[in-house]
Parts: C-alpha cells; structure tokens; sequence
DNA sequence: CAGTGAGCGAGCTTCCGCTTGACTT
C-alpha cells in the first residue's frame, strides 16, 4: 500500500524558519526540510584548488553539516518530487546544484524560485520548477575559488613574513584599508581657523531672531570679523529679501540589512551584532498571546527595498485606517534597490502591520520591542505622504553687509508623524538648528540690533568610522553583504587590526603595517574597486558571456607573479631573536621564537635540531618559603594565565596568581603581593583572612 | 559565579558567504 508519506513531495529551503512557514501554507502533500545554508564547501584545512587543472575545486561536505544531509538524503529518497527552493540567488543557486549532487537520485529533482514567502509567490513557484542554472552556479564558484585563493594564499604570506595566526582576503583587508587610510586623513589634517558672525534682531521685544553674517569668502581673521561687526554696527538692520518656500521632504526606503544596522546603531546604540541577533528573535517566531509563536519580521539579511503586493494592499489600507486619509499618497511609493543587489529577499519590514508596536509590546522584551518599533515605523513611513515644510529665508542688509536668517515650521507632518532618518550628527544639527519660527517680516522692516559677535571656529577633521558610517561605505563600495558587515568588523577586530574607542575604529600598528605590505605588493587586490570589477565579470559569467575558468586564469596569472615577488622581496618583520645559549643537543645557538603560546627557545638548527623549552622569566624575588632557596618565576597556566610559582617545583609547591613583591605582610607575616585594578596598582596581602592594604610607592 | 596553577610548541594558523544552534568560559 502506498502511504501518504511516499506521495509527499519534499521542499527544501535554507532558513529553518521558512520551513516551518512554508509547509503552512502548502499542506500535507509537502514536506519542507532546511539546508541551514550551504552544506558543501571547500575543505578548510587546505586550498582545495587545483590551479594547475582549470582550478578544480574539491568539495567536501562541511564540518557539522553531515547530520542534516544525511536526514535530507534520507527524506529525499521516501517521495517522488524534490523542489529545491534555496535563495533565488547566486549562494541559493549554488546550494541548490550543490544539493542536487548530494542526493544523487534518479528522482525528479526540480529548482523552484520565490522571492517573497506569501502562499501566492509559493504555489506560483510549485507550478513553474526550472533547471538549476549552471552559469549562475559558475559565478558562485568563481566567487568562491578566487575567495579562496585571496586568502589562503595571502595569510601564509603573512604568517611568514609578519606573525602566526593572521589573516588577509578581498573584504577584510579593504575594510582595514579604509579605517587607516582615514586614520591618515586625521594626522595630516590641519586645523584652520575661520570666524562666523551672528547678529541678535528684533521687530518688537517678542520677535528676536539670529541672523547669520552671508560671507562670499571666509573670515580667516579675527580683525577681519571685527571690521565687520563695526561696519555693520553703524548701519541700520534692514530687511531686503523675505521669501517663503514649500518644501516638500520624502520618507526613505524600508529597511535593508545594511540601513537597519546604521540606523540602529545610531538611534538605539545597538553593535550591528546585537542588532542581528535581536532581528533574528523577531524573524525566527516570538510567542504572542493569543497567536502562538509568529514570525514578526522578513529576512533579516537582505540588499532589496521591494515590498511584496500583498504588504503593500495592508500598509495602505492600515494608513487610511488607523492612520489617517490624509496620510496615505495616491499610489504606493516604489523603491529601487541598488544595481548590485542580488534582490533574493523582500526589505526587512513587519510580517503583519496590523500587529503594531503597542499590541505586541508585553509580549517583547525591551530590546526587541525596540528594534520591532524601529522597523515598523520604518515600515508604514515609507508608503506614507511627504511632510510638508515652510521654508523661511530674510536678507538682512546693514550697509553692505548682508545677513540671512532661515527658519522652517512642519506644515504638515506627513511620514515624519512616525519616522525621522537618523543622519550624520552634523547634519542633523544644522537640521535642528533651521527648525525654528521667524516673526512675520517684509522687505523695508527695519530691526533693531541687540547683540552682534563675532565666533571663532576652527575646521574639524573627518571623523572616524564607527560602525554604522563604516557598513555605509562599504555597502555603497559593494564590498561584502549582508550576512557579513558585522562578522567582517569582528574578524578585523580579532586579529588585532583595529581597535574600538569609543565606538570608534583605530588602527593598530600591526594593521597599518599589513596595510602597507599588501598595498604595496598586491596594489589590484588593494583596489578598493576590486570587488566591483569581480561583480562586473561574475555577471558576464551569468549571462554566459566568458566562462568561469577565463576569469580566474585572468585573476591569478598575475597574482600568482605578485605573490613570488612579494615572497622574495617582501620585507621579513617577524625575525627569531637571536641568543648566547646554546642548543644542548647539537651545540648550535638557541633563538627566541613566537608560538602559540608565546615565546619559546627553539634551535637556530631547525628542523634538523628539533629541540625547545620553554622561556622562564625570573621576578628576582626570592621564595617565600623560608628554607627554600628558590625564586619566583613568571609562568603561563595551559590557557595562557599568567602565575608565578617556584623555581624548585615540584619540590616546593608555592605560588601565587598575585604578583608577590618580596615583601611580608607587618601585620600577619603572610606575603605581600601587587593587585592591578583598572586604573591603579596597589599592594596587599595574600592572605584572604588579613585585610592589609596600601598604595604602591 | 567562583575558583582557578605547572614545563606545551616543529604542525598549526587562514578566505567569503549561506545558515543556526552547540559549544565553553
């Protein structure tokens, strides 16, 4: 007897999540399994590519991955039709023809595109399967295999030449690239100083306003300013132009990933990492009374601003709702996403309008309710009407000086009833500053003068990155994507390339000087328009108009030239330290060297002499133990902690986490050690039970 | 959270891009 199961057809996708809303909508007759992402990868204990044979690559599944494959295989083998469903783009592809080798069976296997999860877009796709598009995959494997070959060609370059454990490829290097070439920009900068002038005016005691000096060239100058002011006092303040204008100011795009990070960072303070794991709760499935577990929000990881139809019919008929007639525009306001975007995903907005922030507030917890209100409001502004403002603009004429004053009143508030774009914090400033009223003035009104000052200001340098100017750079160069700006910060952060200070980046030394290295002997890498010019030829690959293994014999003839040039020439900075001992097995000198663990005695005869041991330092303090002759040295548990114990272990067993100071306690006899806190050094007792204390001298 | 400590290492490190839990500190 045939059972229902061997009539289902399976659905594979990548994202557990949109499993379990998939088979929602699609009923019995479908299973839905995920792939959690890519399941087949290049090997990550070698290169896995064969450069000399077209560049093979050699796939193997990954590492943790083989459970589900097994259970997909398994799954696969039980129904008639496997619809693979991975992301409608260049990775999804890839998983698709990737899942397709795995399960090898003679069964129907199908490519299926969605590119929205609503029941329509879904069944749509049932009825219309594909092939797996090879040039597609090509593309990724080109992406994949020069990743590859950056990267695991440059970091033992740099393993050699500079330290153990570094790294280097296409998006980590450019993005260090960026934080020191600013870093440079704030050394060479020269403050210059430069004068403004501000006039304090009335018509009547009520109306006072600034007006602000209209200069055709800057006032470098304190005297200069000063001459002004005089002129300008022995004349009278007269209006000479007063012009108002309408100005109309548009809502933004909904949300991608890479705006959601930027505009969470600067208006709730979130690291882009926290604002994805929090964004993930609200995707994955919060429980909401009365509903159960929901999804709240779209992908989280997306480069599109498109919004699926059926969202837009609710937001619409939400706004003319709840909202207000007024506040909804004749037809709905249609994004465009940038050229690059590989457009697999919908924007990040709410599920369901209609579950607005106030109705689910006590089923979130504070940061998700933050996040969720952002994203929402977000949301509902972009296809809500532009706010309307009154621009004020008076001409102020004292003699032959001119002053201008602008102010702007909200006329109508349109989308800004729910959602201000956050902006850099200069130009949100100056913004504040407009925002205000002006009295009713004409031309011919005279003022009076109650104050005028000149204010001495000196330009300021281009301010660091944080985290959210630096996604916006490297989203607007094409580097990296969505699934990668927060990893990408950390890993920088990792190596010791860059350090956070107040939430601003600073190269390190280190990464300054792997920036200048790589700069100098890998310039086309380095450019920071080498990813897009990759881009350029993947969508070649795509329209089938050169194949993959032009484009990396292309790319890696020269880098492979690069690469022997730089081994030779590149300059060596990690050196073994040369010392008098010398090696007890074959009589050679012994040289300090860095490994895991730090820095140990290794012979200058390797690798025919294989001996080590390890480097002790001595604290020159004697042992506390009063007949051991011993000295404290400074060792390293196997974590890496730092301890200092006796020269006579394991003969004699004293130590300390504390450093000791060879000192004894006056008041209980126990040693005294040094305790570091955050910002100073002081002495105190080993002994838990004495409370002795005192500053270090 | 609090208590925690020992001689290693000569074969290790590493990329970017998809996805989440399973890890240990």
């Amino acid at each position: 007897m045939l059972t229902s199961i061997q009539m289902k057809s399976l659905v594979i996708v990548e994202s557990p999540a949109k499993a379990k809303t998939l088979e929602k909508f699609l009923g019995k007759d479908f299973k839905v399994l995920a792939s959690g992402g890519h399941v087949r990868d290049l090997p990550a204990s070698k290169l896995g590519v064969d450069v000399e044979k077209d560049f093979a690559p050699s796939y193997i599944t990954i590492k943790g991955k083989s459970k589900i494959v097994k259970n997909l295989i398994k799954a696969a083998e039980k129904v008639a039709v496997v619809y693979l469903a991975p992301d409608p783009d260049r990775e999804g592809e890839a998983i698709a023809w990737h899942l397709k080798y795995l399960i090898k069976s003679d069964k129907k296997i199908k490519r299926i595109e969605f590119h929205e999860i609503t029941k329509d877009a879904v069944t749509n796709a049932i009825k219309h399967p594909r092939k797996i598009d090879m040039n597609r995959v090509d593309a990724q494997q080109t992406r994949r295999i020069l990743d590859r070959l950056v990267g695991y060609k440059l970091s033992p370059l740099l393993w050699k030449k500079v330290r153990r454990g570094l790294s280097a490829g296409r998006v980590q290097s450019i993005t260090v690239k960026l934080i020191c070439e600013r870093e440079n920009e704030v050394r060479a900068f020269n403050p210059q100083e430069y004068w403004s002038i501000e006039a304090l005016l009335n018509k009547g005691e009520e109306a006072r306003f600034l007006a602000k000096y209209l200069s055709k060239e800057i006032i470098s100058k304190e005297e200069a300013a000063k001459k002004i002011v005089d002129e300008s006092k022995n004349n009278q303040f007269i209006v000479s132009d007063a012009q108002k204008k309408e100005q109309k100011r548009h809502s933004a795009p909904p949300f991608i990933t890479s705006t959601l990070q930027q505009d969470a960072a600067r208006k709730l303070g979130f690291s882009a990492q926290k604002t994805m794991s929090i964004a993930q709760q609200l995707y994955e499935g919060v429980k909401i009374e009365g509903e159960g577990a929901v999804g709240l929000i779209t992908y989280m990881r997306t480069d599109s601003v498109r919004i699926a139809k059926e969202a837009l019919d609710f937001v619409r008929k939400y706004i003319k709702e709840s909202i207000g007639q007024e506040f909804l525009p004749e037809t709905p306001h249609l994004y465009k996403s940038k050229k690059s975007a590989q457009d697999a995903h919908e924007a990040i907005r709410p599920t369901l309008v209609t579950r607005n922030p106030e109705t689910i507030k006590t089923s979130l917890n504070p940061d998700q309710l933050k996040l969720y209100t952002l994203i929402w409001n977000r949301f509902v502004a972009c296809q809500m009407n532009p706010a309307i403002m009154d621009r004020t603009t008076i001409d102020i004429k004292a003699g032959k000086h001119t002053y201008r004053a602008t102010g702007s009143v909200i006329k109508f508030a349109g989308f800004m009833q729910l959602y201000l774009e956050s902006r850099e914090d200069k130009e949100e400033k100056e913004e504040e500053a407009d925002r205000k009223i002006l009295p009713e003035l004409n031309i011919g009104d005279i003022l009076a003068l109650e104050t005028i000052e000149p204010k001495q200001h000196f330009t300021e340098p281009p301010p660091r990155y944080n985290e959210a100017s630096l996604i916006k750079e490297l989203e607007s160069r094409g580097i990296g994507r969505p699934s990668t700006y927060a990893p990408t910060l950390h890993t920088i952060e990792a190596r010791g390339y860059v350090t956070r200070e107040n939430k601003t980046f600073t190269p390190t030394e280190l990464g300054e000087t792997i920036t200048k290295l790589l700069d100098e002997f890998f310039p086309e890498i380095m450019d920071y328009t080498f990813t897009a010019h990759m881009e350029d030829e993947l969508d070649e690959i795509l329209e089938g108009k050169i194949t993959y293994i032009n484009v990396l014999k292309e790319f890696y003839a020269p880098f492979e030239k690069d690469l022997k040039i730089a081994n030779e020439k590149m300059k060596q900075i990690k050196q073994d330290i040369p010392t008098d001992e010398i090696c007890p097995k074959c009589g050679k000198n012994l040289v300090i060297r860095v490994g895991r663990y730090g820095k140990f005695f290794a012979c200058s005869g390797f690798p025919e002499c294989k001996f080590t041991k390890p480097v002790i330092k001595s604290l020159n303090v004697k042992c506390t133990k009063e007949d051991c002759n011993g000295e404290i040295l400074i060792r390293r548990t196997r974590k890496g902690k730092i301890f200092y114990s006796c020269s006579n272990y394991p003969k004699c067993t004293v130590a300390f986490w504390d450093k000791p100071i060879g000192e004894n306690c006056p008041k209980c006899g126990k040693p005294l050690v040094e305790k570091a806190t955050k910002n100073n050094i002081y002495i105190k007792c080993n002994n838990k039970e004495c409370d002795f204390q005192r500053d270090k001298i």
